[in-house]
DNA sequence: TTCACTATTTAACATATGTAAAAAATTACC
DNA sequence: GGTAATTTTTTACATATGTTAAATAGTGAA
C-alpha cells in the first residue's frame, strides 16, 4: 500500500498538497516485539501501517489489557500526543515484523495551518478515526463478548489466527478462559 | 454561555471568521422529555447546548440503554450524520428543558471549504471529541463500575442528582439494582 | 396533609464469569 | 522425530452480578 493511496482513502487530496505531505513521510521497520510506541510517553511521531500486525495495550495492575488492534493501512497513534501534546495511555507492541509510513507530528501541523486542503485532510482524518472510536465504544456496551468475538471472527478472520487468544481475550473484556468456555460452545 | 465562548473553547477563532459561523447560528428551545435526535435517521443540524442536560440512549431488546450525558457547552450530534451523512444510533431525550444553539451541518461544511480557520476549527473540534470518546472508552474498559460511578460523583455531582438512578446504571453498564448495592456499600 | 405515582432499595435466588491449577494440545527447536 | 516450551482448554470452586419481586422512600398534585 502506497503512502498516496492511504493519504487518499482519508480524503482526496489534489496531487499538489498530497505532495506535500508524502515528503514529509519516511519509511521505517522494526521486528516482532519491537516496543514503537510508550505509555506515559509524549510522542513525536505518528505511523501508518504499511506491512504488519501491531496491537496498543495498557498496564492494570500488573497485567496488560489489549484495546486495539492495527493492520496495514491503520494509523498508529497516540492520540493524546497528537491532539493534545500530552502522554499517551498505550504501548504499541508489533505482533509480527512490520514497516511504517512514519510522519512527524509537527511537520503536519505546519501543513494544516499553511494549506486548507490538508487542514480539511485533518478534519477528515479525526472524523473518521472519531467514528471508529465512537463505534468500538457502543459495541463494547451494547453488545455482549461473544457477539464480539463473533464480529472479529467474520471482519478479521486472520487476525483471530495471528494474534495469540488471551490477548483477544483482554480485547474482548474477558478472560481467557471464559473465551475459550464460549469457542467450546461455538464448536 | 455564548456562542463566541464555545465556539473559542474548541478553538480559538478570528472575529471574522467566528462571525461567519455565529452568523449561522439560531437559538431554539424545547422542553423536558423532547426527543431533540431520532435513531436511525439522518439529522441535518448539530447542537451546542446553551442551558440543560441531555441523555443520548439506544434501543437494545426493546430497553433502552443511556451512552451520553450532555450539559452546558456540550455538542449534541448524531457522529454518523455529521462525519458520513449516514443514520445515527442514538435518540437525545430533554432530560430537563433546554436552549440549544442550532448549526446547519451544510453551512458549516460550506464554511471548512472556504476558510482555512473554519477548517482547523472543524479538525480540532472532531480532535477533541475524539479525545472525550477515547477516554469513555478506555474508562470502560479498564475500570470497573463502581469506579466510574466514583468518577461521575466527583465531576459531575449535580449529574448525578439531576439524572434518574436507572440512566446512571446503564450508562455505567450495570442494572439499577446492581448500583444500588454499590451505593449502600459507600454509605 | 393525604393520596397516588415514581424512584430507589432490599431480599432471595439463579447464573455467568472470575480465579487458580491441572490437563491437553499445539508449536518450536535441536 | 522427540523433547521442551508455549498456548489453549478444562475443571472445581468462589463470588459478583443479574433477575424478579416486594418493601421502602420520595415527589408532586389535589
Amino acid at each position: 500500500m502506497t503512502i498516496e493511496t492511504i493519504l487518499d482513502n482519508i480524503y482526496p487530496l489534489l496531487e499538489e498538497s498530497k505532495q506535500l505531505v508524502a515528503r514529509l513521510v519516511k519509511e521505517v521497520s522494526f521486528p516482532k516485539g519491537y516496543i514503537l510506541l510508550k505509555a506515559n510517553k509524549i510522542e513525536t511521531s505518528i505511523y501508518l501501517v504499511k506491512k504488519g500486525i501491531v496491537r496498543a495495550y495498557s498496564d492494570l495492575d500488573g497485567n496488560d489489557i489489549t484495546f486495539w488492534f492495527g493492520q496495514e493501512g491503520d494509523p498508529v497513534i497516540s492520540m493524546k500526543s497528537y491532539v493534545s501534546n500530552q502522554k499517551g495511555y498505550e504501548d504499541i507492541e508489533l505482533l509480527e515484523a512490520c514497516t511504517f509510513y512514519e510522519l512527524k507530528i509537527s511537520d503536519l501541523q505546519d501543513l494544516f495551518l499553511k494549506d486548507i486542503h490538508i487542514a480539511n485532510w485533518g478534519r477528515r482524518f479525526a472524523e473518521k478515526e472519531l467514528i471508529k472510536t465512537e463505534e468500538r465504544l457502543i459495541s463494547r456496551q451494547f453488545r455482549p463478548a461473544i457477539d464480539r468475538y463473533k464480529d472479529l471472527l467474520k471482519d478479521h478472520p486472520d487476525l483471530v489466527q495471528r494474534v495469540p487468544l488471551g490477548y483477544i481475550a483482554s480485547y474482548l473484556g474477558i478472560t481467557q478462559v471464559s473465551l475459550s468456555r464460549v469457542r467450546a460452545e461455538l464448536r
